[in-house]
DNA sequence: CGCTTTTGACCGGCGC
DNA sequence: GCGCCGGTCAAAAGCG
């Protein structure tokens, strides 16, 4: 069970791009269905004090964070969306009934879109943290990066608390409509949790958490139409290929560009523009969207979520 | 009252 | 040996 991350070591071809570039998404690249692939119940090791020093290097495992364990999700920026009021779970998302936490955030070279760092509310000792970052070659794509699993149950999370509480039942209306979890996603997500049924789900919910200051990064970048931007496209063309799902994706995808493009001619709003975004989502076909997804993704080459994982992951023993 | 998010600074690792 | 980049921590502010 604990054998996921195991596999998982890598050194991280996505940061490591010493030139800051984050690799393509693309290149050994692991389809798989659902990015339920989160983390979990029990963590391998750290959790112990992190603090090692006033902030760096020390990894929860205690080695250096560019061998961490990590897990690159790939998920359609479409799917990670969805409406969600402010304040309403920012970092805690019915995932797996954990609880993220943002705690910092930065602009990666290469790539203009800023990386979010999130930790694990759920449990004060839990080493699980996950990065979030617009993927550059296809900014219609949002990159999650899993980094050590929980060390916790899934199920204390503070979700009983009070802000999940709101999203549960978001996620349990998800969870009835997932049909079947594939072994492949089992055994990837590790996930005991069955009350939650770790679906890709879920895991479209909780990214979409995330992203919501990517989409305010979209916003812009759409309209500001920068360099890199144009860096980003000319990747994009290297792909071509699409890495959403099928046609399930689609459908919400397409209410993005539409609304991002939208927003961007209002000019450079800002504040009503995240509103109005969220506003004009409105209420997604999440459920639907997933539960589609994973459709496409068996018909398709496995669009919707993707697991990226470093060449070293899949050499290593 | 508690929790989460945001911004800045610091440290470590890696590459040249 | 130096420089650059990435990652994490810490403090403050806002919101539920």
């Amino acid at each position: 069970m604990d054998g996921e991350w195991s596999d998982g070591a890598v050194s991280s071809p996505t940061m490591s791009g010493g030139g800051g570039e984050q690799t393509k998404a693309g290149e050994g690249v692991v389809d798989v269905a659902a990015a339920d692939c989160l983390e979990s119940p029990v963590s391998p090791s750290p959790a112990a004090g992190q603090r090692s020093g006033a902030g760096a290097a020390a990894s929860p495992s205690g080695r250096p964070r560019r061998s961490a364990q990590k897990r690159v999700v790939t998920v359609p920026l479409a799917d990670v969306t969805g409406p969600r009021p402010k304040g309403v779970g920012e970092g805690n998302t019915p995932t797996d009934s954990w609880a993220w936490r943002k705690y910092g955030q930065k602009p990666i070279k290469g790539s203009p879109f800023p990386r979010a760092y999130y930790r694990c509310s759920s449990s004060k000792g839990c080493p699980a943290r996950k990065q979030v970052e617009r993927s550059r070659a296809d900014p219609d794509t949002v990159i999650v990066t899993y980094s050590f699993e929980h060390n916790h149950s899934a199920t204390v999370p503070r979700a009983q608390n009070r802000q999940a509480a709101p999203q549960k039942p978001k996620a349990q209306a998800c969870s009835p409509l997932e049909p079947v979890v594939e072994p492949e996603e089992t055994h990837l997500a590790g996930v005991t949790a069955g009350p939650v049924s770790g679906s890709d789900g879920m895991a479209a919910i909780e990214v979409r958490d995330e992203f919501r200051w990517l989409y305010d990064v979209v916003s812009v970048t759409t309209s500001l139409t920068s360099p890199s931007d144009i860096d980003a496209a000319d990747e994009m063309q290297l792909y071509d290929q699409p890495m959403f799902f099928g046609g399930a994706a689609v459908g919400t995808a397409a209410l993005l560009p539409d609304e991002f493009g939208d927003v961007g001619g209002l000019g450079g709003e800002g504040l009503g523009e995240e509103e109005a975004m969220f506003e004009g989502l409105g209420e997604l076909p999440e459920c639907a969207m997933v539960f589609r997804r994973r459709a496409g993704d068996r018909l398709a080459m496995g669009g919707g979520v993707k697991i990226e994982q470093s060449a070293e992951s899949t050499a290593m023993t």
